[in-house]
DNA sequence: GGCGTTCTAGAATATTCGCTT
DNA sequence: CAAGCGAATATTCTAGAACGC
């Protein structure tokens, strides 16, 4: 649809999208998008059937996660989540892939259109054939858009200049969600849609509030307030809501989540337990049990601070979560980019509790844990810009893992 | 626009432009940038990559797959500040330095449009091309050029015309912003874009005026108090504002910003240009409390404005929010970020008291004495932005670290 | 950014789009632009220069409206309006045209994405290259969409698949906007952007709202009403206001767009005369004086839906609004420009007399002026919005001037 | 009711023009 | 006249709603 009428465009963007890509090497592109349809065709069957077949498990946790208690083979049936994640995890599907970390998904527009949304039929994986509305989906979910700007590095850039590809580079959408990982299926349950709240509240909520209004990127919303309660009521939808999508609603008064974001966890794992990163006030969604108790005083009203009430409240909370959560955080390059999100409500260390966290652990001493860190550690935010060479810009490139 | 065409592209911009600089082969790219630079400067670039890419993080899952607290991640496309600041720092781009301070940025408007604004699609580092929207921005974010010129008389310019050189110094413009300094980007999150003030006052103000329509330009005046009020009431933009941009909207009943940027030291420093490595320790930003005291009656207000109820609360929060981020960002490369949100609660005023602080020493001893930092961690921070003397804030931060 | 720098581009932009004219001979362009890029450069130069040139009206009340006394030839001056209505009204893109009634466009996505957002730097028309940015400047301006289409079932979808063209049919969006219609320029004017809100209200708006969140299409929100209140105050800006825009923010209380919408004349045009074009209720934007002695009552309510108080007064202000601006502007091209400022102040009952009327005849009687208009002349807005047939929608339509 | 699709609105940043000083 | 700001528009991402299944 895109691009539809290749025949239109001069070059079509197919032949070229598909030129380049048999040329591509790369695994990005798809190459075999670019074939004739039959061609196509053809691997989309042996995507769909792996898909279907349940391949779903790529790797899964290899470790820690055993499959999915869940079977879903199905696909139609398949929440959107679990669709998403299955196309990422295959490598039949060349126009959309983990980035370098595994935590955030990349989705070259148009081969996605051409390789996934324009499926006909049976093959059909996704409702819709317009990016339009995948974005709303993904939106719902609670992923956010990454902005990368400069686009990649410079030198990337260079080289690919002159070609098509550059285009195509410039094209890639980033998108983000907590609970999405690579290898990590068993996150997927916690993203869940986010509610509708209608009206949530009636008047006299509004006037608590202060109404939606400022949502958005800075603030957060009182809007889901209902969900917030729900969440701390129940165990664990509060997490997988409240978490997952959740938090999309309720978002943190001002705050925010994009301090924190920044702040976030860089991959602690590095170096450190200095450094620190913040963690979004907001996201701090709940609280665990264990943290609770510590906490309580803070959740409690940190909840409230959604819903009406709240103001104050909330801010507290906020801040207070945001400490403990430093120390987590705190290497992640990551943390340069904006969350807006934010989400993840849990309590840093409590996530590293948790369960689903799959194989990794954080080892993170974390000292107390919402208690600030030591500062000196923390170079890296500073590093980087500066130049210091130590920490950041290595805690993000790095991967690490092996 | 955002990317585009490359087709027409073709043509390099980049040669063209790139041919002033000689070396640079790659007009966008820099990937000539990039060329070998020295470990700083390959530090810069990952930092830069980082920055544009995000590099996001993360990781491994395969390990550690815990879901992400998140946080992190998303960058908005960076903000203006950043942009500029990474620009600046980076030896790649040789239009755009910092002056002998570090405290105040040199232009080389020639260059600079070549080498930056004329970069196109994929490589754009800013939206425009033109020159008098940079300065837009430049203005809108609170920066004021400076006059050091030796602006040499026009009629000597003119005889001078031809030569390149000379007329491209003639044209080096400084702005001067007292967040925007070498090795500090912890500072840029306090850099906020001025709001717009608009519909400013409630109800009655709309009812009566019908809104800043009329009031026009001569009622300026009128306009800005309608903002202070505005100002007052929204918590937040209040202290954005305030903090960040300065209030150019919110202009603060009497200090002006202006006054504060040019009081800041500018050329001070020279002393220092130390470098970078700066990472200040603690950036701890500060205050709150004290500062809260003595704006209080804002911030009531402000709420107001916001939205009904909880404005107040909320800023309050946030207010301390941000500082007990800022200390646990501090580290943070990722700090920087804009945090959008915002932060620096300080007044601007309070700003410019100990304005440039940052890479350079401070020698500052923390000594506000209410200022409860325990500078030594924190020092930059609080040293920098302290601002306040007076109050409280510390006793958000406080808790923290020790 | 603009017209960014020449010399950049290889082709100056301005000979290029002297050159062109003749050739366009494909319908869509299309041709050439799939072709090299060099000829597709020509077409669009002389579309461009069309454009900019002020081919403005092109039939437009050639005797009517004069020519326009501004020449009008920069583009990315223009305000968005204006530079939609060229290109539809110009037969050089054959990427949108109107619908066979003249009230309303039809963009053929795709080859919209390549005939006009894709230009390039000189001959760029819109600034973004996106269809989502264009959709959101549409929504901004007041269009609605129209959902005419037939979309086709899915078998025979199935079937078509192959064939580009149809899915390119398939994808023909209709939208619609009351003051953008054929060969009426002068009702141009009344097209304003939707402002923001904001801070709108106050403390009590906000109370009373209870938040923006309800209003979406069913109920207006309240949120404007700021707006309201203002656009009652003020004469002036309420008409431009609600005019323009109109309704875009004052929705009408019940009456859901969509559903106008969906009722619209689908197909109509085929027999047409009759092919409603569903004007918005709230479109009526004005109402004057007159009317609003006997509307008062009801404006206080629309206020409220829309905002607190004005809704319906607003609107009907509108209305009454365009209606007097008819008159002068029809004549003046210059009308056509943006002015953003503007201003009509004239009474409505004027302009009915030839509101919207331009170019086609409206035969319409023009019986009261302001005063809705019987029906019959009217028909299609009234009809299609169904709502509520007698007065508003009628008075909008008819025209009537002579 | 949940989920998906689609259209529209909210909100923040960005860009540009013109006035004012 | 240059610097800076007000104001309007533009761009982009996310959220709200309604509708259908």
């Amino acid at each position: 649809m895109a691009h539809a009428p290749s025949e239109i465009q001069g070059v079509s963007p197919k032949d070229e999208s598909t030129g380049s890509e048999s040329s591509i090497t790369s695994p990005w592109c798809d190459n075999s998008i670019t074939g004739d349809l039959d061609l196509r065709s053809q691997i989309e069957e042996k995507a769909f059937q792996a898909l279907s077949e349940g391949s779903l498990m790529k790797e899964p946790c290899h470790t820690l996660c055993a499959s999915e208690p869940d079977g879903d083979n199905d696909f139609p049936p398949l929440p959107f989540p679990r669709k998403l994640w299955e196309i990422v995890e295959s490598d039949r599907f060349k126009s959309i892939w983990w980035d370098e970390n595994g935590t955030s998904i990349v989705i070259n527009e148009e081969r996605f259109k051409k390789e996934v949304l324009e499926r006909k039929a049976p093959f059909r994986i996704f409702e819709t054939e317009s990016m339009k509305s995948l974005v709303r989906q993904l939106n719902l979910y609670g992923f956010t858009k990454l902005r990368r700007n400069f686009q990649r590095p410079a030198s990337l850039a260079n080289i690919l200049a002159e070609d098509n590809e550059v285009s195509a580079w410039n094209k890639l959408q980033f998108y983000h969600n907590p609970n999405f990982k690579r290898g990590c299926p068993h996150l997927l349950v916690r993203m869940k849609r986010r509610v509708r709240v209608k009206n949530a509240s009636p008047v006299s909520a509004s006037l608590l509030q202060g109404c939606s209004k400022k949502r958005s990127r800075t603030g957060g919303d009182v809007d889901n307030h209902n969900s917030d309660v729900a969440a701390e009521t129940r165990g664990e939808d509060a997490f997988s809501a409240s978490t997952n999508l959740n938090v999309p609603l309720i978002r943190w008064p001002s705050m925010s989540q994009r301090i924190s974001n920044t702040t976030t966890p860089t991959r602690s794992g590095l170096s450190s337990p200095s450094s620190p990163s913040v963690r979004p006030p907001g996201q701090i969604v709940m609280a665990q049990h264990a943290i609770f108790s510590q906490l309580t005083t803070f959740h409690m009203h940190s909840q409230s601070s959604y819903s009406p009430a709240s103001g104050h409240i909330v801010n507290f909370i906020t801040t207070t979560t945001s400490i403990s959560q430093y120390r987590l955080i705190s290497n992640f390059p990551s943390g340069y980019f904006g969350l807006r999100v934010e989400p993840s409500p849990l309590p840093t260390r409590y996530q590293n509790i948790s369960p689903t966290e799959c194989p990794v652990s954080n080892p993170q001493p974390a000292a107390h844990p919402w208690f600030p860190m030591p500062m000196a550690t923390d170079t890296s935010a500073a590093s980087l810009s500066r130049p210091n060479p130590q920490s950041s810009s290595v805690s993000e490139h790095h991967p690490n893992y092996h």
